[in-house]
Formats: structure tokens, sequence, C-alpha cells
RNA sequence: GUGGCUGUAGCUCAACGGCAGAGCGCCACACUGUGGAUGUGGAUGUUGUGGGUUCGAAACCCAUCAGCCACCCCA
């Protein structure tokens, strides 16, 4: 390729084939979504700064976002997240709006990172949040909205599973174990980062944060606690409640879930692959009581979780889940022009098919046969038409069926019926 | 921000110090009113860029840019 202008580093092009991929994969967010009754919202993609301080990880604000001065002087940013637009909407409304709400929402974001596998600069996300509702049944409803969509979409619980923690259960055995709380940051990243080390280097890392012995111990017993969560009633009744909306099979307690963000302040759930091939959760969410204070409003409880449309794609793909029969091209029906002379009959053809509700593709100019029919077969239409000067001067035009091969002569008024009824498949 | 790998035709790749190639795709013809198949022929390159070593560099060295992968972090 030669003097391309090449695209910005970690975004995608969508060629048609991928576009029909992203749209199949809304369209089944959207069916999901819409099946436990949540609203379609959007919001801007330039945000302030301020919006994301002090309410989203560190990181994420100081060094992942894209932020510019525009030429008024305030300082914006191409959104990362969304859910503090969400907090923002919400606030300014609040006394209009309905609660408990249900919201979703599937759109652009963007992060400055790295990009590799199963991570763009540039990415889609699904967002699914209710908010005015504080019960543990809540917070299952929500898991049990993207559950529903792993089963939509043919994953297992072999393939994928959903991981489940509760930070006022973690905080509540920090406090048995008195780990400061100016510790809990560092010691959360310390426990997510378990899997990643080896057992003494994760050891001797947690006594450099200046864990004990002893509390290393306590810490590594909970970790390994898979009964830990009927220590917390709200997570006894979460599982219930999973229980009875029939999806327990692809949700499981783990207590070494701690999620990043920080506006995190109850249930926090992930979903990963089992296999563990693909290292990168497919989706993170959990409670977030705090944020709507936060940003200006009420207090208001919420729950929600995001999904990048990256790494699920990649999963996808992997259990060739991905449908292979998307439509690319959306005329089935091509209009020849046989040649200069007869070019606007054509046209006019063309136009009376498409006023008669059919989708048409007109030649653009007067070419050999063979190759407007070659041309034909590679943008999948399935019927061409013919207008030449022994149909013209009858009024006709011949209908060919491209996957049988048989042509008939209708009058052009009958063109339209001629090809539905190939369309229909059925047989002249 | 740190580290590793890779840049050759439109695409996938070969050539690994001695004439820059193959497959696929593309174009033409066989087939001047009908596609998919087949056959024959044809076009296509500053070997990412800049410098160096050498009689000779796509290959070796340095720099640079880009892509991929991993760390970090996260959707």
């Amino acid at each position: 390729m030669k003097n391309v202008i090449p695209p910005v580093k970690g975004t995608r092009d969508f060629y048609p084939e991928q576009m029909a991929v992203r749209t199949w994969l809304y369209n089944t967010l959207r069916q999901v979504a819409e099946s436990f009754g949540y609203q379609e919202w959007e919001a801007p993609i330039l945000e302030t700064l301020d919006l994301y301080a002090a309410k989203s990880g560190e990181e994420l604000v100081k060094e992942q976002s894209y932020v510019f001065t525009d030429r008024g002087g305030d300082q914006i940013t191409l959104r990362p997240e969304l859910t503090p637009s969400l907090a923002r909407l919400v606030a300014q409304k609040q006394g209009q709006l309905t609660f408990p709400l249900r919201w979703w929402s599937f759109g652009p974001f963007w992060r400055y990172e790295r990009p590799q596998k199963g991570r763009t600069r540039e990415f889609f996300q699904w967002n699914v949040d209710m908010l005015g509702a504080d019960s543990p049944e809540a917070d299952a409803e929500n898991v049990a909205v993207l559950a529903t969509f792993f089963e939509r979409v043919g994953l297992t619980p072999e393939q994928v599973i959903i991981l489940v923690s509760d930070r006022r259960l973690m905080d509540a055995q920090l406090d048995r174990f008195d780990v400061p709380k100016a510790m809990r940051p560092a010691v959360s990243s310390w426990i997510d980062r378990r899997e990643k080390l080896a057992p003494e280097d994760w050891e001797a890392y947690g006594r450099e944060l200046g864990l004990t012995n002893a509390q290393i111990a306590n810490l590594k017993a909970m970790l390994g606690d898979k009964e830990l969560w009927r220590q917390s009633p709200e997570q006894v009744r979460f599982y219930r409640a999973i229980e009875a909306l029939g999806l327990s099979h692809f949700v499981q307690f783990d207590p070494s879930i701690v999620r990043g963000l920080l506006y995190y302040t109850g249930t926090v759930f992930e979903a990963w692959e089992v296999g563990g091939e693909i290292r990168r959760s497919i989706l993170g969410g959990g409670r977030y009581d705090n944020l709507l204070a936060d940003v200006g409003g009420d207090p208001l409880p919420a729950v929600g979780f995001a999904m990048g449309d990256v790494v699920i794609t990649l999963i996808l793909e992997k259990y060739g889940l991905l449908p292979t029969d998307l439509q690319v091209n959306p005329a089935p029906v091509l209009v020849t022009v046989f040649d200069e002379e007869r070019q606007l009959a054509s046209l006019r053809l063309a136009a009376d098919l498409r006023r008669k509700g059919l989708n048409v593709v007109c030649y653009p100019e007067a070419a050999k046969l063979p190759k407007q029919f070659k041309y034909a077969d590679r943008i999948g239409a399935r019927v061409a038409l013919v207008l030449g000067p022994d149909e013209a001067e009858k009024g006709q035009a011949a209908v060919k069926d491209l996957s049988s091969g048989e042509q008939v002569i209708v009058q052009q008024e009958a063109a339209a019926a001629a090809i539905r009824k190939i369309l229909a498949g059925v047989p002249s």
C-alpha cells in the first residue's frame, strides 16, 4: 500500500463484513436488554475531564484518557467509560425520572493504552444499569441480563463463567484482620494479582505492602474459602435470586474478584473464559451506591456492568458462534445495462422496481454482459435483469434467476412480481 | 511507560550474501445477448524508511517508523 495515510493507532476499520458483525452484536444486545425491560439511551462522546476526576480509577483518568483543550480553553475528554455520564444524566433529572430505572447503551469509548490482543484504543461497550434499587435481587437481575446474553449467543457455562464477590464482605474480612483502611486499595490490587505471580513472590509482595505474616495467612485462607459468601446476607439473597432466575450454572462466588474502579460499593462481578486461554476479562460490573451523590445528585443506589466488544468477539470467534450468514449486500436484484442507447431504460426500470419496494442495483455504465453477470455474482445478487433490443421493443425484460440459471421474459410492469417469485423461492 | 517478535506484489508468504519468486486475487482472451467452472496469456515491487558493512544487501549492522504479542492496567 503506497502513500495511504495510516489509521490512528488502536482504531479498527469496519469494512462491510465487520460492520455486519457489529450490527449483529448490537441487535442481539438490544433484544436481550429489551427482554428485561431496559430502555436504550446515549450520552455525549465528549465530556469534561472533571466528570471522571476522583470517581474513576486514577490511572484511567491520568494516563489513559484522551484529553484535549478546546478552543474555549476547557479540558475535554473522549469518554473512557459511561457510568459517570449516566450518573450525570440521572442527577440532572432526578426528580422527573421513574425509579427503579433500567437503561442500556452501546457506543464507542476511548482509552490511550498500548493495543494488543483483545484491547484497542477505540472500542465499543455495552452498558446495562439499574438505578434506584438496592436489593441483592436487583444485582441478580443485572447479572441475569448478561447471563441471558451468553445463553442467547450460544455460550455455555463450560466456556464462560461469571465470578461474583462483594466489597462489603471483603471489607468486613479486612476489618477482622486489622488491615488499615489506607492500605486497602493496595491490598485489593495485591489480591487481584495472585493468579499472576508465583506464590512466594506474591507473599513477598504482600509483606512489602506492610502486611504481617499472620495477615497474609488469614487472607490466603479467606481467598480459598469458597463458602465465605454464606457470611454475607446480601450474597445469600443474591445467589437465591440467581437460582430462581434459572442461571446458577453461569455464576460462581470468587473472593478474589475486587475490580479496579473506585466507585463500586457492594456486589462486584467479572466474566471470564473458563479455559483461560483468553486471559482478559470479558466484562465487569457491580453495585455503585455513592456515585450519584458524588456527582452532585441525591444519593441513589445503582448496579450495572459494561462489556467491551473486542474480547467478547474473540470469544465468540473462538467457539464458532459468530454468524456466518450475515447479509452484507442489501440488494438482491441487479439491472444490467445492455448498451449506451438503452442505459436510460435500465435506469427507469430500476427506479420502478424500487418504487415497488425492491432493493435494486443498476449497473452504472454500459459494459459487456459477462462482466455485469460476474459482478451480480460477486455482490450476491439473486436476480439479474436484461433489457436488450429484443425485449425493449416489446416493453419486456428478461428476468434471470441466478441460482438456477432459468430466465423468463415478462412485461416490464410484471417484472417486480416475477422477481418476488424468485426471491420467495417459488419455482416458476 | 517496559520488553520481545515481524515488516518483500492487492492478500498470504518464499527467497536468508550472488538475476526478487510462488499461490490466491486482478485484467484480457477462448465466449461480440448471459455469471459461477476450466484453459491460455498478461500486468503488478524504490523488499517500511534513512544510513552503514561488502565486489555484491531483501538478507548482516545501526537508527527510525509501523504492526503484532506480552507486562502494566482494564471493557
